[in-house]
DNA sequence: AGGCATACTATGTGCGGCATAGTGTCAGCG
DNA sequence: CGCTGACACTATGCCGCACATAGTATGCCT
């Protein structure tokens, strides 16, 4: 990982792409692009560590892959399952509620870091 | 981990460690039923969890443990050290940015969750 | 023609989270 | 007055994720 740099996306990362694919479907190289992107570098992670992700969430039928060859190289598409669509609706609502406890602890406070 | 199960706190256990100790020292039992309380349970991690995780911090130096034979039982209190300060400053940054990252991504949705 | 961006695959390692297990003490209860 | 359970810490070991590294191959730009 880039920016946050170290252990604290142990899952986020997973429901990040999950999320991502919400929309539809994305090819993996496309996803490490968008989630640089749309996070400011934050969850700019390597495809080191998306490719593995993904044929993880693949062998828990979180996601399905599917080969494009019409296009000049080949991509692997990837979609939400029906079992994803839960998956992701699951761990949204941990995420939420793990961003609530810390901020309990005084965590996240949003001035103070604006250094 | 009890509620929030799984991989999301990879780096956010130690966070909210650091974080309890900013206020003073605690001891090891403590700090266990401190988290839960205070997190309404999400943050629950066991003894298992959380001893390992102190010796951890302990020896990059980042928590310092003073024993305390007064009391009925000994207990091992741990404080923060100039570093542990260093490194939880540093350390909410990253948190702050990751949940703003996530937010960016539609996830942490305020409502929604409410299931 | 060569180098860079694109796009995927393969392999191996380190470490954090956690289960399990074990030691000993103190308090309350019947 | 012995037992049980809460208290408090230590020790060991497994598993899976994040990540580094490396390798393959194609298309585009100059």
């Amino acid at each position: 990982m880039a920016n946050v740099d170290g252990e604290f996306l142990r899952g986020a990362g997973s429901v990040a792409v999950l999320k991502l694919l919400e929309r539809g479907e994305m090819y993996g190289y496309e996803i490490v692009e968008a989630l640089e992107r749309r996070t400011d570098g934050v969850l700019a992670m390597g495809q080191s560590t998306l490719y593995p992700m993904l044929y993880n969430l693949e062998s828990k039928g979180f996601v399905a892959a599917r080969w494009d060859e019409t296009g000049a190289r080949p991509r692997k598409y990837y979609r939400l399952t029906a079992d994803g669509r839960k998956k992701l609706s699951s761990d949204a609502k941990i995420w939420h509620r793990l961003t609530v406890a810390m901020e309990s602890l005084g965590l996240t406070s949003v001035q103070g870091v604006l250094a």
